[in-house]
DNA sequence: GAATTTACGTCAGCCTTGTTGACATTCCAA
DNA sequence: TTGGAATGTCAACAAGGCTGACGTAAATTC
């Protein structure tokens, strides 16, 4: 049903109509968004997972791998298995904390900023190309939606990588 | 209108900075996007691409499994687990094709359509939400950036999707 | 100084969901 | 009649999630 608009407004943008193009979208869309660097992540030994980790590590280089557990979202014995294949491939090195010598601060080698760089430039691409085609307006939308749909601890995250990159 | 940018407008919606983050905001969004449908499931034994069957056979009732497996670009095998539960747990039904009797076109039954309602209440209300609190114009925007990144060909079944609907 | 907590690593095992390959059936169409 | 398309099914495997249990070193607290 269409809603109560308040006053003349249309608040026909909320329709369940609306919404559920608006999950397609997103469905459709985030396979695009994956689709390059899986490309290129298949023909080597690596999977998306390798992707995030490189891509947060060479965001915030000397992350500890708590920080990373916190943004990915995952378990240490998941991530840690990624690491340890990045780590053996010498794409990524740990240096221990010196203030806190338990903690393992994270670097991408030389080589893994290679690939990260690969990876990235394949996404970027398409991105740029969509942002492109939709304008500055719509990519300001874009992003302000994004925000909207993510969990509050998930946005403070985002927000907080937003400030703190280079 | 903040419009476009003829000759020496600003491109800086362009950046690499800024597109990574609009790559970031994709992922966390994304996470966002399906968290809600994952908590109802996992307490069930389906997980996520169950959810993605039933939400295109509601969509598109009597759609075959071919269509689907296009529409979901997974294999037959794949799909074909995630059927075999649906059905045993009487939530799908096939129907012979009368034109082509190799076809089977499914359908949500009464159970199938209370479980779609229950996990797409859940995600709806999370977009719908992130809708409000956007803005008309800013949805205008989010639905024009992700319809550029897709994969040509996804972009047409979401948009004969569009149309096709009940 | 001892006990506890924190940060991290690792082993083992399980689940979901994707993959390939092989093969059977059914049926449309040339 | 025969080839190929649409579908189903079996088997095996891999990636990448998960939990639980355990170990170690360092920091922190008592």
């Amino acid at each position: 049903m269409v809603e109560p608009n308040s006053g003349s407004e249309s608040l026909l943008f909320l329709t369940d109509e609306q919404v559920r193009k608006g999950i397609e979208a997103m469905f459709f869309a985030y396979r695009g968004f994956t689709a390059d660097p899986d490309r290129i992540l298949e023909t080597m030994d690596y999977g998306r997972a390798h992707h995030r980790a490189v891509h947060f590590i060479n965001r915030s280089p000397g992350t500890t791998v708590g920080n990373l557990l916190t943004i990915l979202g995952v378990t240490k014995q998941s991530l840690n298995r990624v690491l340890r294949a990045l780590f053996e491939d010498g794409l990524v090195e740990a240096r221990v904390g010196k203030r806190d010598k338990r903690e393992r601060h994270l670097y991408l080698t030389a080589k893994g900023q290679d690939l990260e760089r690969s990876l990235s430039d394949a996404q970027r691409t398409r991105m740029r190309a969509a942002y492109r085609m939709a304008g500055p307006q719509a990519v300001l939308g874009f992003r302000t939606v994004l925000e909207a749909m993510m969990d509050p601890e998930m946005r403070k995250q985002y927000q907080g990588l937003k400030e703190g990159g280079a």
